[in-house]
DNA sequence: GGACGTAATATGGTCAACCAAATCAAAAAT
DNA sequence: ATTTTTGATTTGGTTGACCATATTACGTCC
């Protein structure tokens, strides 16, 4: 893809080690380096000059001409789930978690702390209680993400931590958080039990099956269509 | 000099009346209409697409883009990797693909358009004949891409994108790029098309297995211990 | 040994030819 | 008459060859 090359050069730039006014290899040199052509490259660095990141000068050599920003890991989280909300229906998030987060609940079974787990329960208790469909919504968004912080990759909690952004944002926009909270019989406590139950036992496939179980269970309560199988 | 192109663009698209989403001239008469060389249009034309404004599409043509929004979205996405990156090593990136990637072809296996399917083909292909381990993983990153863009699910595909990336960063980081490439016999060639025979017969959980098989197959292959069940 | 001039080499920049993707028009099939 | 297929054309994308600028190496002169 056209995008990757300057991704590639962006990270290079950034773990190269380089500071400000410091030559980057030649460009012959460092397509090489990348598996690009220099094609790919030039118009990378093309990008990188615009944004004023690089200076060219022919013959001479191509520098880095300021110090790259930093990266803000939390800021681009949260540009990424702003960016996907905008693209992202209620159902598709839901199918999306339920690729997920059954992998995670797996995983939690075999790497959760008792403290991990402690944590897990409180938040199913005080869902319970929730005053509101919008503090319901929060405490169940800290829930999911309990199990994803207890699986064990920093990856997979960060990659959770966007789905839920998203699933959280897009489930606001239709939430009248002034309601009254859920019932006492609200399906999803007894299954948010069922998966804890099972990650207590450290069941690894009892965790899963129990998560895919609570998102069906969700994702039919919005009216979607099961999966056409 | 070279901004003046850029700059001449800039005052076009300002003064020609063009309503976001418009179609601008074809290159080659846009490029008369301004006077420079088609290649310096293009340049031109690759920072104002970077940049949000312009959009391009082969055989179709180029845009006035109809909102900033996609390319803020893969900025953060790629600000998101380069973040995350920092932070992950190549087991826990591997890891995090087993979790996920097994899922996608599954629904990729359900999912999957014969033309999808036709690029994974030419992808796992150009990987036997891959002249670097550079090029084949870039390849390769093509490959498990193009399957999580057949699964039908667009924030499943984003969620990809930035595992993959990651994934990418950080094997980079370790490659001696201008070492051969991998030889006939391996492994991944055929667990590459054992993937895409489940795909092709749209076996779900054979999709699932192969791709599992696959991973774990590398994961071991790193000399990491597999998961203490 | 140092200064100067020239040639060779290195480095980024440009371009025409060709490639890849999409659209359109004409021919063939139903 | 309508739909589908095929070929031609259009449009953006890539690449190797060559160009332009800067640096380095070498030879000559003092």
């Amino acid at each position: 893809m056209k995008d990757k090359v300057l991704i590639r050069m962006r990270n290079w730039i950034a773990e190269s080690g380089l500071v400000k006014g410091e030559r980057l290899p030649p460009e012959r040199a460092l397509c090489e380096t990348l598996g690009v052509s220099r094609a790919e490259l030039r118009k990378a660095n093309l990008v990188l000059e615009a944004e004023g990141v690089l200076e060219r000068h022919v013959g001479r050599g191509t520098f880095l001409s300021k110090a790259p920003r930093p990266v803000n890991g939390h800021d681009a989280i949260e540009r990424t789930i702003s960016a996907l909300a905008e693209s992202t229906g209620p159902v598709e998030a839901m199918q999306a978690r339920l690729a997920l987060e059954p992998e995670l609940a797996k995983l939690t079974a075999l790497h959760g702390t008792p403290m991990q787990l402690r944590k897990m329960r409180q938040l199913a208790s005080a869902m319970r209680a929730a005053p509101s469909w919008g503090a319901y919504e929060v405490l169940d968004s800290e829930f999911h993400e309990a199990i994803a912080a207890a699986s064990g990759n920093s990856l997979l909690l960060a990659l959770h931590k966007i789905l839920n952004g998203v699933r959280l944002t897009v489930v606001w926009r239709r939430l009248n958080t002034s309601d009254g909270g859920p019932e006492a019989s609200y399906h999803s406590f007894d299954e948010h039990d069922a998966i804890l139950n099972a990650l207590e036992q450290r069941d690894g496939a009892a965790a899963e099956a129990a998560m895919q179980a609570h998102l069906k269970s969700t994702l039919s309560m919005m009216g979607a269509a099961s999966s056409p199988l």
